[in-house]
DNA sequence: ATGGCTCCATACTGGAGA
């Protein structure tokens, strides 16, 4: 099963790479960041013509998230975190696909860093970790996923000076994404590949893909009991180079099916 | 410190992204 998440920046704009990528790469779930779409103009009918059906959350101009699913429609479990119910950005969409729960974030960006902007990134986040604790308690297959905003270490950024002022490298920013992988969750990309570079972002600007100058900030964490399930994960690179692209790239893991339960006998193999 | 590029809105320009 493999699961995928894509900062599409505007899912209109993007709506042929986005339907070519799903085609190429077929994920059995995708969840997307930056719809830049209201509800209404989400691009269902396109999507389903694809193979895929969805749930979406969506907002005028900024924001909005979707999880899509091949294998079923996308069961609802939550939008938006819990803890502030003023908040009405589009920023969080949670599904239950198979009995896996999938929450898809888009972590508000911050900058400038410091201001208000980053003030509520700190507290957005706060409140992604305080209810990320509750899934970890719960104990159940969970994938969080998304783009966090949020670049991890040194390794994960072309050189890593240019970005000390930017609120994806801000200190509280790292701190607060390593306090949530502390939970007990595994960031599949850096455990599979350590000390390997990989970026899922660059720049529009500088021809910075070109370079390589990118940041790793979209990011997908499993929990302790999809742990000993993972198999696989990267980074669909070479979609960042096609045509009209997003600024970010589809990054994806690999999960080994789950079993139906402890006492059951391993289904036999369909051909 | 700024700009480079690209998206969206309702547009001939500006805000946001990171």
């Amino acid at each position: 099963m493999r699961i995928a998440t894509y900062n599409v920046n505007g899912i209109n704009g993007r709506l042929p790479v986005v339907l070519r990528w799903l085609r190429e790469m077929n994920p059995d779930v995708a969840c997307l960041q930056e719809l830049r779409a209201p509800d209404e103009k989400f691009p269902a009918d396109a999507i389903r013509d694809a193979g895929y059906e969805a749930i979406w959350h969506g907002q005028k101009s900024w924001n909005g998230v979707a999880i899509l699913s091949r294998r079923g429609r996308p069961v609802e479990t939550r939008r938006g975190l819990p803890g502030d119910p003023d908040d009405l950005h589009s920023c969080y969409i949670e599904a239950d696909l198979g009995g896996v729960t999938v929450g898809c974030i888009y972590l508000p960006n911050g900058n400038p860093a410091p201001g208000p902007k980053f003030d509520y990134k700190l507290a957005w986040f706060k409140r992604l970790n305080a209810y990320a604790r509750t899934l970890i308690k719960r104990g159940g297959p969970v994938v969080l996923c998304g783009d966090f905003n949020a670049v991890p270490t040194e390794l994960d950024a072309y050189k890593p000076e240019r970005w000390v002022h930017d609120a994806v490298f801000f200190p509280q920013t790292r701190a607060a994404y390593a306090k949530l992988v502390a939970q007990g969750w595994t960031d599949a990309l850096r455990t599979l590949h350590p000390g390997e570079t990989i970026y899922t972002y660059w720049d529009y600007f500088r021809n910075a893909f070109a370079r390589n100058a990118g940041l790793r900030m979209d990011h997908l964490l499993v929990s302790p009991a999809l742990q000993p399930l993972l198999k696989g994960a990267g980074v669909d690179r070479e979609v960042r180079g096609w045509e009209k692209s997003s600024d970010h790239a589809p990054v994806w893991i690999e999960l080994k099916p789950l079993s139906g339960g402890p006492r059951r006998p391993r289904a036999r193999a369909r051909n």
